[in-house]
DNA sequence: ATGTAC
């Protein structure tokens, strides 16, 4: 594996048989896995082998092993020239993803009160694995509709505003989700958990806003130093875990019909143009309408619990998820190709002028948000003109550590004790859920996005700070 | 990430 330097902060893994297109690593020397010890890179060098890959397989500055794709990797394939779409390429947490909610509040307001806040929200919030949800969807018609509207249906059942949809990714919903190409299991795991956190990494955590690097794109986005934030971050739970372990193993019979070779049976696909092909997408965007909703209900529990305690109100900035493959148009070779853009990991970010922004953000590009590891600061960012890897960037700080390595390295040390030291506030998470959270676990969100921006990926907006976090 | 297992 080897590795060119084409300029600062990018990176060129050259094509070799059976590579289609080349590797690209947007990242600093210092963030760059280790060759030698981390297979990440071999998985981008992979992922440029998939049937109708165009110009590169592309991986962000927070790079890290995945199953089959890494984690922090774009790919887009040609749907007009036998292009894949491959569930490796989205990640078993189908439309994972992070809604940024800014009060209309400063810090010193929130402090006198910030005690009875987290209660609140520690109390309301459904986590962990399994157990709980905010809304208890009976029968098929509710889960249809949030399958089929995602938080256009949340919305519409009174857990939100309509203003809402207008600063949500795709206005809260994918067109095209497909409810019969979700298998019942999947349904019936859905269904108990429409409305909670999860665990591992999500979280629902109580920010302010540390420092504003563009003034005006944040008074756009609607942000100002010291203001109190809520950022949630979560995904479409054992919903969207059961479809892409469902579609794996389809994909992975179908592709002996379609003549399709990997080099890693963890990159099952199948052309977008198949029964395979459009059967996943269409249960992928249910995952992802699914994964939308459970954001907009958290939401409304947050404000809830806001409205009680300080007597104010949370308008949303920005919904945005980070795994999701979608059907885009591209400028490839000079050309408008229509294709299929696998982000796992990784987050769009439309560019000032883009159609699809909301008519006020138009001007300066979609709002991005970076979720850092517990403890430790998050950022706003915004898209930029003509960046490449299809308008995407990086997706949060990555792993360096295992979960396990993780545990490990906490071994007689007090999780709680060190989030405390850091004036965080913390309400839920088992002890060990903490440890494997922990910030050495991860690369540093401040190196990460100095590279995304560097790479010209993106640019900063604001840097947040966590006050309190709620954990699975 | 995940009823941390089919």
């Amino acid at each position: 594996m080897e590795l060119v330097e084409e300029s600062p902060y990018r990176f060129r893994i050259d094509r070799r048989d059976p590579m289609r297109v080349p590797g690209v690593v947007f990242a600093s020397e210092a963030l760059l896995p280790d060759v030698g010890a981390d297979r990440s890179l071999e998985q981008v060098a992979a992922v440029a082998t998939l049937p109708g890959i165009v110009d590169a397989s592309f991986a962000m500055p927070d790079v890290h092993l995945g199953y089959g794709f890494p984690i922090g990797g774009v790919a887009a394939t040609d749907v007009a020239a036998g292009g894949v779409v491959s569930p490796g390429g989205v990640g078993f947490d189908i439309s994972c993803g992070v809604r940024l909610l800014a009060a209309d509040l400063d810090l010193a307001g929130l402090r006198p009160r910030l005690e009875a806040v987290m209660d609140g929200l520690g109390g309301a919030t459904p986590r962990g694995a399994g157990r709980g949800a905010v809304w208890h969807v009976t029968g098929r018609s509710d889960l249809d509709g949030v399958l089929r509207e995602g938080s256009r249906y949340a919305v519409q059942r009174g857990f939100g505003v309509g203003r809402d949809l207008e600063r949500c990714e795709d206005h809260g919903a994918l067109d095209d989700a497909d409810p019969g190409a979700v298998s019942p299991r999947a349904v019936e795991r859905g269904a108990t958990q429409v409305g909670s956190l999860g665990s591992g990494n999500h979280f629902l955590e109580v920010q302010s806003v540390a420092e504003v690097y563009d003034h005006d794109v944040a008074t756009t986005f609607g942000l100002w130093p010291g203001q109190v934030c809520v950022m949630i971050h979560c995904g479409s739970r054992g919903l969207g875990h059961q479809i892409c372990t469902d579609y794996v193993r389809r994909m992975e019979k179908a592709m002996r019909r379609y003549d399709i070779q990997v080099p890693d049976r963890q990159l099952a696909c199948a052309p977008v143009e198949s029964p395979e092909g459009h059967d996943y997408l269409g249960a992928m965007a249910a995952a992802a309408n699914y994964a939308r909703a459970n954001r907009q209900l958290l939401t409304h529990v947050a404000r809830v619990v806001f409205r009680r305690v300080t007597g104010g109100n949370l308008d949303l900035v920005y919904d945005v998820s980070h795994n999701q493959a979608k059907i885009e148009t591209h400028g490839v070779d000079g050309e408008r190709r229509t294709l299929c853009v696998h982000r796992k990991g990784a987050t769009r970010a439309l560019p000032p002028g883009h159609p699809d922004l909301p008519a006020d953000l138009c001007d300066v590009g979609q709002p991005v948000l970076i979720p850092g590891s517990m403890g430790t600061a998050s950022y706003v960012l915004a898209g930029v003109p003509g960046a490449p890897a299809f308008a995407s960037t990086c997706h949060g700080a990555g792993r360096v550590q295992s979960r396990k390595q993780a545990v490990r390295a906490e071994r007689g040390q007090d999780p709680h004790r060190q989030l405390a030291a850091r004036d965080v506030a913390v309400r839920g998470a088992s002890r060990r859920g903490l440890a494997e959270e922990m910030p050495a676990a991860y690369k540093d969100i401040s190196a990460v996005v100095e590279a995304t921006e560097g790479a010209g990926l993106c640019r900063k907006v604001a840097r947040l700070m966590p006050i309190g976090v709620v954990k699975g």
